[in-house]
DNA sequence: TTGGATATATCGGTAATTTATATGTATATT
DNA sequence: AATATACATATAAATTACCGATATATCCAA
């Protein structure tokens, strides 16, 4: 389990590259793909995962579509253009704050950022 | 200058690492080395710096002591040996997060961990 | 003598997140 | 047939780390 004192402040970069890398994902299933590629070791909250959505498209990073899987609504989101660049800018910021942070750490050979 | 959202929860474990690395150090000084290190780009904020030593110092991670710098009062602190875990331990939680993370973000061949 | 660097400290407010709760459908188990 | 679990979205109250402002005081150089 990922300490979530970290996770804060990476929740809209997750959502944003997400998007950016599957097209089209909807809330629940955002939160199952991070369960699977982190083997469980992040787990979304709902509370915190759906306002964020919410302020994404309010910001028009987001845009959404319902889709009805027969009686249950289902709303899809993919990234507008400005959501697009949002995503690389978030991502790039993240490997700013690796890199600066390797060096506040001084973590040796076990952070290499090339 | 480095997101602040993605600092939180990092502040404890720079504090940490830098004494292991350092020995002994005073608050002020801790906030130079960081904006030196970091070259301006993370700097720390008294609001921020003094309470968490002072959580540190209840948790007995830390210890101080004053010393008289002419009529002022410098107040070094040190790990203690439980301190000395706790930083590898952040240090360790840290180095997680980032492999993890680039899992996610699926940084490629710019975040390489060994 | 005035301003900037040194040095520690507290406090109000903010904003992201957690936890809990609500609502309802679909599917598998017993 | 009943019950639990997975699917699916949503909001609200409480928590908590942190920022920005403020306070206090010394030292030193221009």
């Amino acid at each position: 389990m990922i300490s979530k004192d970290l996770l804060k402040g990476t929740l809209k970069t997750i959502v944003l590259r997400l998007l950016e890398e599957n097209g089209r994902m909807y809330g629940y299933e955002i939160t199952r793909e991070v369960e699977r590629l982190t083997e469980g070791k992040v787990q979304l909250s709902w509370g915190a995962l759906y306002p964020a959505l919410h302020k994404l498209e309010s910001d028009h990073l987001i845009t959404s579509e319902e889709e009805s899987i027969g009686k249950r609504v289902r709303k899809y989101y993919r990234l507008t253009e400005s959501g697009t660049s949002a995503a690389k800018e978030k991502v790039r910021e993240f490997i700013d704050f690796v890199t600066i942070m390797g060096r506040v750490l001084d973590t040796g050979p076990s952070l290499n950022l090339t």
